[in-house]
DNA sequence: TTGTACGCGTTATCAC
DNA sequence: GTGATAACGCGTACAA
């Protein structure tokens, strides 16, 4: 024979609302009401079953939880590479936004591949709520046909079929066009990314529109790698170009600029100016410390978060963007352009 | 009336065991059995059990199937802080092991704060498998309190009430103090991480002993914050303690010493030689190169969810951790003592 | 205000 | 080999 009190599966330590009802003598819905629903029940018996619950250590089974609602109260975060300095910031906000919202948020990686991409995109799916696609590397539509299905917004990752929430690159790069140009410079060289890469045409393009405003000359090198070692493997094409600053697709590729200038004999910034995208960790670190176009990414994953709980219905959307705007950061790897 | 193809949910493309069931002309539980248990079916009906669920695009609902058997195939990854550049290998490794065996990682982060950390794991302890606790702030009895409940285990913190997965510091140690006194240095300062921290403990110890079996004098200056700006503030401490070397708790804290002695005017290593440990993304790239002492995070994240499962009755133990040994990667940042 | 009854999608234990 | 049926733990109309 089964006593109430045993009806507890193997598993030790799991208290279930069956436990709290036979406990505080109500029925298991009345207790699903009162954790749930707090007003619809007597305060009275609302304190009984909640002081119950304290003393079985209860927490309510998510999955079981799940099954009713259909909600997991779990978002998603996609990224093409944990590694890269640059999601830190977006993986922090997400994370604070979520759990603020009482939400967890699952990160997984798609490893830079579209096809692990969509199959983790489909294996996590089912599991959450909502999804964000950072640094995404799937088409368009394919993009829209998760969305169909799931709220997905994506960063970085204008035009698509869903929400996005990206920064406003214009500021950061104005500035960077007028520092550089205050400084001497009238050639300039923008080493580009990946070639799919949205992000990469977007500085382009706006870089390219700044720099015909100021009368300035420019030319795009690439595509490459969006690394150290791509950035390393692009110094004799930047020199090659007459450029006498650099700009680079993020810092991780500055970076490699750098190192190979100086592997060759070059200074910077005396010989050549080089800067970067991002403001990563270490770019105040290197040698000579990087001049660069910070994004405040973190504020962009909080964004973004709150922006996908508004379309689950959760909160509303975040008010304006303008606080996503770029800045430059100027530090010691540009400088007057050299006289010829 | 409810028709039995419309018993579906509201959610679209949410094809169930149901909908196979009535396509393929059989009962949901021999689904359910020839997509679990392949065999224990007859051959013709399996077939056409699974083209009906290929048709359908079906998935298993992962709640639906966690509530009977009490498994979610996730795995839990909960770091102190996911932006330090230390845990990228945890991550990359703990990630590939768990893709590798089916299950989905959930990575949460602790905001290094013991309070938040326990708060984490009690929300995600429910939705998960297992759990990998690294670079905890938990006390023992805490992580012992957690692993009654579920499989746990813990990276870089021996000695606790659960299985522990750690990289062997000796090999390293014994290489840098090595190098140490080829190089003519008779003090070494050790630049101590935070006071309840299991790894910095470690490090001293195997340090302290390595330099005592060399005839070195040694010091160990701190507590201090395990990141740059910790570092840098013990920089007079490191100049007063007379040390020639400094070994630092990591690499953040080498970084910020660096920089804090250039700042003074002082020459490294000329006038001081610093070590770090971990070799994180950065330290090739500051002036000087950082000599670190290099440990296979990777391989210890993907030791560390091996050895999970295996707990968890799935798979074997890692074989032997000799792997796990650290390295000495010597660059710019040690050089020959100054002479007096 | 509270209890009853059912459904969520799946697995497991029986029968047949 | 396959079909019925009862859990799993929780939420929620509906009834009382």
């Amino acid at each position: 024979m089964t006593e109430p009190g045993q009806r507890r599966s193997g598993r030790a330590g799991a208290a279930t609302i069956y436990d709290i009802a036979e406990r505080a003598g109500v029925n298991p819905s009345t207790v699903s009401r009162a954790l749930n629903h707090p007003g619809r029940v007597s305060a009275a018996t609302e304190a009984r079953i909640r002081q119950a619950a304290d003393e079985l250590d209860f927490h309510a089974n998510p999955m079981a939880r799940a099954l009713p609602t259909g909600r997991t109260r779990t978002l998603a975060l996609v990224l093409a590479d944990v590694t890269n300095p640059v999601v830190f910031g977006l993986i922090r906000g997400a994370e604070r936004a979520a759990a603020a919202a009482g939400y967890t948020l699952v990160i997984a990686e798609s490893q830079e591949s579209g096809a692990v991409e969509a199959a983790t995109v489909e294996r996590v799916a089912p599991a959450v709520d909502g999804i964000v696609l950072a640094t995404s590397r799937l088409a368009d539509d394919e993009i829209g046909a998760i969305a169909a299905r799931k709220p997905v917004v994506t960063v970085n990752r204008g035009g698509s079929a869903s929400a996005n929430v990206s920064p406003d690159v214009e500021p950061g790069i104005a500035a960077l066009v007028a520092h550089l140009e205050s400084l001497g410079h009238r050639t300039l060289a923008f080493l580009a990314g990946p070639a799919n890469s949205w992000t990469s045409t977007r500085r382009w393009d706006a870089l390219f529109a700044a720099a015909r405003r100021a009368g300035l000359h420019i030319v795009e090198i690439g595509p490459n790698a969006p690394t150290v070692e791509g950035g390393g493997d692009a110094y004799e094409r930047c020199e090659a170009s007459g450029a006498t600053a650099v700009v680079a697709y993020n810092d991780l590729m500055a970076m490699g600029l750098i190192q190979a200038a100086r592997a060759a004999g070059r200074r910077v910034p005396e010989d050549l100016s080089i800067v970067g995208f991002d403001d990563i960790f270490g770019a105040a670190l290197i040698t000579p410390a990087l001049t660069t176009v910070r994004a405040d990414l973190e504020l962009a994953g909080e964004h973004a978060v709150t922006h996908l709980l508004a379309l689950m219905g959760e909160g509303a959307a975040p008010a304006d963007c303008d606080e996503l705007a770029t800045e430059l950061v100027v530090r010691d790897s540009t400088g007057p352009a050299p006289t010829r």
